[in-house]
DNA sequence: ATGTTC
């Protein structure tokens, strides 16, 4: 029917007190009218992105739109537990050991693929955290708000956390790129070859990106010391099966998390707590996906231009919550500072209001590994 | 976001 605009279901998930740009709710209502497209929800996190906004996810029927999810296919955030000891962190003794996760592992990346069941891709990215908003924190448990849930998702208040957030770097990028020139910006029909042929590329993606998160963290603690632990990979750009909407709908995830995996972690900004929650609700309205970060409030070059005049990269290097930055980068360390990012306790509280969250425990950053730079 | 680069 022309008319099926009209009932396609569009909601945004933000209390008023949550600012949403109105550009990027105009980028989800035009995202929703594309020929399929059933549900489109934008989280408490929604911000404007390159055609289609951030934070937000789309439900189709028998269609396939691969620049919804973007071109990080299988980005995600995985929380492991470290081993170390949480008494007495030695934070300046591990800040000055940590070094090397810009550059490729020394490990043999062809053996560690394969025996993971994935072909030998992007070998040299491998281990390596990216750029832009990705990272590796070292986090300590703050407060559990729930001790029989958290301690189900296996936190245990005597030892660090790891939250690693990085993708499939190029890999994703070139599954995109072949997409775009073969088709454009166009959908696929599910059941076409070319569909099939997506499907297998992005699945190979989001299971090297998740490999890529295991051995980033494992790298990390070769240098402080300890072992490391999967308790939670949470993808947030993706394209799956949504049986729970229709034998042939798909769920198109942009910088939204998954809400039927298990308990995930939605973290703050560098400079802000992060939240492990649990699930629950009402989620086929939420499209079963939920927010993955605070979301930026200021553009990259916004933030540089109002942070440039007020901090020396030296200020930003420490947090109000004392944690330490490695981020020898001078563009990003502005373009990720905490005040580029909106409050992550109003993100979370939108989605507890909404009913579709409860939270187990928050983390605090203690250090956040960004990049070495070039040296 | 990017084996990207002025």
């Amino acid at each position: 029917m022309s008319t099926e605009s009209n009932t396609k279901a569009v909601r945004v998930i933000a209390s008023a007190s949550n600012w949403v740009e109105t550009s990027a709710i105009d980028q989800l209502k035009k995202t929703a009218t594309l020929p399929g497209i059933t549900q489109a929800i934008g989280f408490p996190d929604l911000h404007p992105g390159p055609g289609c906004p951030v934070g937000a996810a789309f439900v189709s029927d028998a269609m396939l739109y691969p620049h919804l999810a973007g071109n990080d296919i299988g980005c995600g955030m995985a929380l492991y537990r470290s081993g170390l000891p949480a008494r007495r962190p030695n934070l300046d003794r591990w800040v000055k050991k940590l070094k090397g996760l810009e550059v490729p592992w020394e490990g043999d990346a062809v053996e560690r693929l394969e025996s993971a069941g994935l072909s030998p891709a992007a070998t040299s990215a491998l281990g390596t955290i990216g750029g832009g908003n990705h990272f590796a924190e070292l986090q300590c448990i703050d407060t559990i708000i729930d001790p029989v849930g958290a301690a189900a998702a296996g936190l245990t208040e005597d030892e660090l956390v790891l939250l690693v957030h990085s993708g499939s770097r190029g890999l994703g990028e070139a599954i995109l790129r072949d997409h775009v020139a073969a088709h454009k910006g166009t959908g696929l029909s599910a059941d076409s070859t070319a569909a099939a042929d997506y499907v297998r590329r992005h699945d190979h993606a989001v299971a090297w990106a998740r490999e890529n998160r295991r051995l980033i963290a494992e790298r990390f603690v070769s240098m402080t010391g300890g072992e490391v632990t999967t308790l939670l990979d949470n993808c947030h750009n993706s394209i799956t099966l949504a049986p729970w909407a229709g034998p042939t709908n798909w769920v198109h995830r942009k910088g939204a998390a998954a809400g039927d995996m298990g308990p995930l972690v939605i973290p703050g900004s560098r400079g802000a707590m992060s939240y492990l929650v649990a699930p629950q609700g009402d989620l086929a309205s939420a499209a079963y996906s939920l927010a993955h970060g605070a979301g930026r409030k200021w553009a990259r070059s916004d933030a540089k231009d109002r942070l440039r005049v007020r901090f020396s990269p030296e200020a930003l290097s420490r947090t109000d919550l004392g944690g330490r930055v490695i981020c020898h980068d001078n563009d990003l360390i502005y373009e990720e500072a905490p005040q580029a990012y909106k409050d992550i306790g109003r993100v979370v509280q939108d989605l507890v209001e909404a009913g579709l969250v409860s939270v187990l425990a928050t983390l605090r950053p203690l250090i956040t590994y960004k990049t070495r730079g070039r040296e």
